[in-house]
DNA sequence: GAATAGGGTGTAAGCGGTTGCTGAAACGAA
DNA sequence: TTCGTTTCAGCAACCGCTTACACCCTATTC
């Protein structure tokens, strides 16, 4: 059916081992030999195949990359940026959706992972000493995106900073009653929920404020998570002047829930999110900006250096990046002091 | 190294034949036999080499999706849509992004795709002869999503109804300069912006209303293109009243260019969209909601069951589905009549 | 000019499964 | 009892490529 190796070989006039040889750039190749090999592997329109190739070599050209969801924007950048350094690279990506980190997140198990990928990308790995440890039994290079673990080679912002960023700018536009919109109830979630409220407590710590039990709603990262949330603040006696939301989606899930209650984001009550999502600029959202494609990036490219080393050196470069982040003022922590005039004139 | 299936056959008494037939559930063997080889297999924490396995069957358990983007919402969705269904099947999922299909579009080289996967998944195709035929080429099972293609089988929306179904709201709530943002100025994008613009003009010509093309922008399918496209519309010197946004993105991009504009969306020039992008909700746009999930779903059920059955019967089934689309209905297109009451109240 | 060192190529043994074919039992039916 | 039929299992030939090793031949080196 398909042409082989055998096929190139024998049209070239020469063996099978030359012709792996010459067409995978290996020294010990006379230039001539070489271009006339690819010459005819050209012309016959040959194909290494993949199955027999992973076979005989043991490596699989491939890699996996696990997250929790793949539809979130977060996770689709991310996703994205790993893409953008495999093009340019013959590998091939896998994608796993695991499910939430605090509840049906699992590794996949082992026999969809074991000799069936070269490395991992591992997408906000739950905080969870399991996971860390079922992944790592798998003896494959690793790279962690968007979460940290001892020994494991990472990519991620500083989340305790990005959390104490935020609500240091609430505080510095004289706020001091400032909720926070976290994930999980527990702390049993993904590292950065749990830092970045650290970060939410040591900031409120350092102005002398108090922490209060009652302004910390739970939005589990979504939008409708989110607005309820903001809803459960808003019906306190005394509601927060200022909220802090761990992500954009949440911090839109607010938002909703101001105007749902006839209040004006930023106005009445100051929303800030974290992650830069496209969509904040519209909202109107003041976020801490984190870039997320770079993540993808630069974690793809550490592992496919892990990739390339001998695997006795890996060990060496279990790095944790730490990629800065911008926080970027809107109206809904600053409100523009006017409406902008009514510039486009339309009747009806 | 790794558990190979001698090591199973030995441990189990029986020949490596019998060990592959038990272990993958075909006829002929004894229940008791498999059920040993089955012990010994988990006991022997037996894994199966993919790529043995594809070497030696000719198949790769390897469906590919391609997409113009990934990050997107429509793309991110649809494969989550996708991996839902393959959760359940041991069927691997790569994924290739190939760029704009008006621009960088191209079927990934036959060379990334030949021998590495079983089926193909196909996000906006573009309206394209040759990519049709490039992909045709490969001569595996595929399925198309959100676009059609003669021969192939898909899973879509009716684009031209979606459009005009939105154009007609438009009409019905009392419109008459009705614009219009879509893709590309030429027609050389993907089917389905070529196919809600033609609904978009037969709704206008039912109801006897002239196209103008000076009411017809270009939002490219972004955000920004759709406020771009939306700001061109407002200097016209007459603008349109309302405006269909081929997609919701570039409806919220729309909304952001009036709110720049000190717009009422809905109040002065009515915005509505196509997609049920999660967060038009909050951007209270109307749209026509099309089932992504479920298209991903779908699609990859009908290539699941292509790929089960012999492939002389293949060609049967190229049956292109269309499933429903709902017209939502929100303030971008019909405001509240007042500004619902302040029920929080706040204090700073 | 012999010894040594490589470069260039071929041979062939895997890599770890799948599967057509053969054969031995077991089971009925005649 | 004998002769099909089935059932169950094993043999062994691949699947198509990679790579250790052997070999030959041309340069160097002394």
């Amino acid at each position: 059916m398909a042409i082989t190796i055998r096929d190139v070989a024998d049209a070239a006039g020469v063996s099978t081992a030359t012709v792996s040889r010459a067409l995978r750039g290996l020294p010990h190749v006379d230039p001539q030999t070489r271009a006339k090999v690819e010459k005819v592997a050209r012309e016959m329109d040959y194909v290494v195949s993949p199955s027999a190739s992973r076979l005989a070599s043991g490596r699989t050209g491939t890699i996996a990359v696990i997250a929790p969801f793949i539809a979130r924007w977060f996770f689709a950048t991310v996703l994205s940026g790993v893409e953008s350094v495999l093009q340019s690279s013959d590998i091939d990506l896998l994608v796993f959706e695991v499910g939430d980190p605090a509840t049906t997140y699992r590794v996949p198990p082992e026999q969809r992972l074991r000799g069936r990928v070269d490395g991992l990308l591992v997408v906000s790995l739950p905080s969870d000493e399991a996971a860390v440890a079922d992944l790592l039994s798998l003896g494959l290079p690793v790279s962690l995106i968007g979460s940290a673990a001892p020994g494991v080679p990472s990519v991620s912002i500083d989340d305790v900073a990005a959390g104490r960023v935020a609500t240091q700018h609430l505080i510095n536009t004289g706020h001091e009653r400032i909720g926070i919109i976290t994930g999980q109830p527990n702390p049993t979630g993904f590292t950065p929920a749990e830092d970045r409220r650290r970060g939410y407590r040591t900031a409120l710590d350092e102005a002398g404020l108090a922490f209060r039990p009652e302004f910390e709603g739970h939005g589990y990262f979504t939008v409708a998570g989110g607005e309820q949330a903001m809803t459960g603040l808003l019906a306190l006696r005394q509601p927060p002047t200022a909220v802090f939301a761990a992500s954009d989606e949440m911090g839109f899930g607010a938002i909703r829930a101001l105007q749902r209650h006839g209040l004006r984001p930023g106005h009445d009550v100051a929303v800030i999110g974290v992650d830069g999502h496209d969509l904040s600029d519209l909202l109107d959202l003041s976020t801490v900006v984190q870039p997320v494609r770079d993540l993808g990036r630069m974690a793809t490219e550490s592992l496919l250096a892990q990739l390339r080393m001998p695997s006795a050196d890996r060990g060496q470069i279990a790095h944790a990046t730490n990629v800065p982040t911008t926080l970027v003022v809107r109206g809904s922590t600053v409100p523009s002091a006017e409406m902008p005039l009514r510039r486009g004139h339309v009747t009806r």
